[in-house]
DNA sequence: GGTTGCGTTGCATTATGCGCAACGGCCATT
DNA sequence: AATGGCCGTTGCGCATAATGCAACGCAACC
């Protein structure tokens, strides 16, 4: 809508391939060097980019600083966070906590096995959409017309045999986890790794966001992983009630 | 320098304290609601900013992955992983690798005992610049003139009664810091957390990024973490000589 | 020492972002 | 159920502010 913001963010994806030059930055965006220039201007005096010594710009730090800010600030998280912890003591296996956001699954919580650190690790990284538990639960929960259009725009990459292989197999698996109100990923994002995860809804019903347990398949079988999944769905629906309870008190 | 961007762009700080609706950003801004509104629909469209149900606006998943990628692509980070996952292998403590830009310290990477994972968590946060190792040992090799000014605008909070109180106190650590060729930090952000760091240095000898290794009292002594001291250096000398050689190879 | 390639600056043109005012939907209030 | 107020949205004319050009400065390289 904007031409000027328009071209000035497009710079940051561009540089997130990689450092690039002043000629490059202009030539990648169609714009003369002057006007590319002052857009880099702009975007440095904000800290989004940063100048290094070869004069090359690359992404700055204030980007790091942004995403910190806005992750601490999702209530869900920070409701979500105590509850997941107590689980992780009971069972000690790690715990992911996701949400949904115009067609990407985003984990924004995670502790890990008797270390209870936040880790954004696999944030913003494509996270396996087609096969963890967490994205199944978030898609499910979609409107029918929405569901459908993202099933197949999707790619649907084999990471093991057990992947889900095509936009019909990955509808009829979520029509399966829509009914059921829970989800699993038996090894079909890493062979000898399994999910179990539950649905976070809020007060109206929706699902806002959804967590798992992963275990390796060396620590407990599919079955003994399985035998936990009331205790998460008790987790789930306790995170649920708060925070229903906290959007419209009581 | 773009006015334009310049409004856009401080939307984002703005988000970064919590949701905020249309006529809030204008105001915050200090512009037309129409205005606001078009900035942010830009801002939506390259998914910074994302809307929620009720219509307020916070920041979004996109940034995540601008960060992310950001990250992955510092090059020192890359090559350091390697030594530092070795280096814990063989202490088992907690390792850091930091880096300087535009009067922030910043973590890009972290080894956490026998457990290799990449843990952003503390990125962006403001990093205990007066005290960590790590600051120490990049701020010691800024140019006089700005280490001065910086030393100066900081802020000296007392994390405990080790912490460096002022500029004065924090130039004299620096200095000894920057003759030795590295740094300490021997509770004075948490009490019962000492730390012993490096420096990496790129071709030219300039101080590119900083390692430091974390272990709290209970598990070493003061004096138990310092006999790793060579081990530490000579990791980072190893880092350092890679990059080096990456930089102008030979 | 000339030449090439890069970032930078000043400036005239006009496209582009601006604020205004009016519209429309939603919720709450009576 | 009707009404008033609130907030997001739209279209538009005006003037600002962003654009591209061309010229400059500075290195590095031949």
């Amino acid at each position: 809508m904007s031409q000027t913001v328009d071209r000035a963010l497009s710079i940051l994806p561009l540089l997130a391939q990689g450092p690039a030059d002043l000629g490059q930055v202009a030539e990648r965006l169609g714009v003369h060097k002057s006007t590319a220039l002052r857009l880099l201007r702009t975007l440095h005096e904000h800290g989004l980019v940063y100048r290094q010594q070869d004069q090359r710009y690359r992404l700055g730090a204030r980007l790091f600083a942004l995403a910190q800010e806005a992750v601490e600030n999702l209530d869900v998280r920070e409701i979500a966070h105590p509850h997941l912890v107590a689980l992780n003591e009971q069972i000690g296996h790690t715990i992911h906590l996701a949400v949904y956001e115009e067609s990407e699954v985003l984990y924004i919580d995670k502790v890990e096995s008797r270390y209870p650190v936040r880790m954004y690790s696999r944030i913003g990284k494509p996270v396996a959409i087609t096969v963890a538990a967490v994205a199944k639960l978030l898609l499910a929960d979609l409107p029918e017309a929405e569901r459908r259009a993202l099933a197949e725009k999707l790619d649907y990459p084999m990471y093991t045999s057990r992947s889900i292989p095509n936009p019909a197999a990955f509808l009829r698996e979520l029509a399966v986890v829509r009914d059921q109100g829970w989800a699993t990923d038996l090894g079909g994002h890493e062979e000898s790794i399994n999910c179990i995860g539950a649905p976070i809804r809020g007060a109206d019903g929706r699902v806002v966001a959804a967590m798992s347990v992963s275990a390796p398949n060396v620590v407990v079988t599919a079955e003994e992983l399985l035998t936990l999944l009331p205790l998460v769905r008790r987790t789930a629906d306790a995170i649920s009630r708060e925070y229903s309870g906290a959007v419209s008190p009581q």
